[in-house]
DNA sequence: GGTAGACCTGGACGC
DNA sequence: GCGTCCAGGTCTACC
């Protein structure tokens, strides 16, 4: 069964999986070149299929190699046009980035979008663990979740799709400790938890009506998230207002505008302060003199 | 508002 | 092989 979908110009997938470490925790997968990208993903139904995802004229083409009902046809469209931010309009960061050398080339390479998780729950999991933790730890903490808790594919049970809150919440904080999240187990626990049980409902966070001062209260009221992951799940939904400040962070600024010396997390703020709700966007994408 | 220390794990390093 | 040190962000206590 094949899909297509249309997304705002300009368009790159290839920029999409390029744009964070996302492709490469589980169940994202791509291919060397960046021109695939697949994805096993538990339906509301039940069934777990495997997304097979590649540009095509003017958006992708989604492939599912089992037939799909209606419903679960406008669940893998709705789920894709999500994960890749295909209704996203970036026209007016890229009016502003094009007076700014350090992002001129964001426009002509379709630079901008970030690629997510179809939920924010799986998104906000991921984001916890990536604080405090080397990327090897995260993807192997990742990787320990999917495996032990997700679905496997029927075609091939050694790939998985991301566990639902209920999946996880079944479970207990000695366990999540056993298989490697350690401190950051009652984190999760508790996250999936009052997600399954409705009591914190984070999709609603999506949603255009919410001022994102309020989301990012909310957000910082989940035990383990902090500024810097607020801000990371932020960018993840289209508010590109804060600024995900990490220990590169305060590297490469330093060694951009303060001659290498220390600095605070203020001094980042105001580098950046100019960009306005598309400070995160500046900063995602900033060709730094310095790479490390 | 800023700072220090605990939390946990894997990797690097020295012996 | 073993022990030590370090990196990483959040949370809490304290100033």
């Amino acid at each position: 069964m094949l899909l297509t979908l249309s997304a705002c110009p300009p368009f790159s997938l290839r920029a999409i999986i390029g744009s964070h470490g996302w492709v490469q925790l589980a169940p994202f997968a791509a291919d060397p070149q960046a021109t695939l990208l697949t994805r096993v993903e538990r339906l509301e139904s039940g069934r777990v299929v495997e997304l097979h995802i590649r540009e095509a004229r003017g958006g992708v083409a989604v492939e599912v190699r089992d037939s799909l009902t209606g419903a679960e046809r406008e669940e893998v469209s709705r789920k894709v046009w999500w994960m890749l931010g295909l209704g996203e309009d970036l026209s007016p960061f890229y009016t502003l980035a094009r007076q700014e050398p350090h992002l001129a080339h964001v426009e002509p390479q379709a630079l901008g979008r970030i690629l997510r998780s179809p939920t924010l729950f799986e998104d906000a999991v991921k984001v916890i663990l990536t604080t405090n933790t080397a990327w090897s730890g995260t993807q192997r903490m990742v990787e320990a979740l999917v495996t032990r808790y997700g679905d496997p594919l029927p075609t091939n049970p050694a790939r998985n799709a991301f566990p639902t809150p209920a999946q996880i919440a079944a479970s207990d904080e000695e366990t999540l400790r056993t298989i490697g999240l350690g401190y950051r187990a009652p984190s999760i626990l508790s996250l999936a938890r009052r997600v399954a049980e409705g009591s914190l409902d984070l999709e609603a966070l999506k949603r255009d009506s919410l001022p994102t001062p309020e989301i990012h209260r909310r957000l910082l009221a989940i035990p383990g998230i902090g500024h810097y992951a607020a801000a990371c799940l932020l960018m993840l939904i289209g508010r590109y207002d804060h600024l995900p400040v990490d220990s590169n962070a305060y590297r490469m600024v330093s060694q951009e505008w303060y001659g290498g010396r220390p600095v605070s997390r203020s001094e980042i703020e105001a580098q950046f302060e100019h960009w306005g709700d598309w400070k995160g966007l500046a900063y995602w994408f900033w060709a730094w003199s310095r790479e490390d």
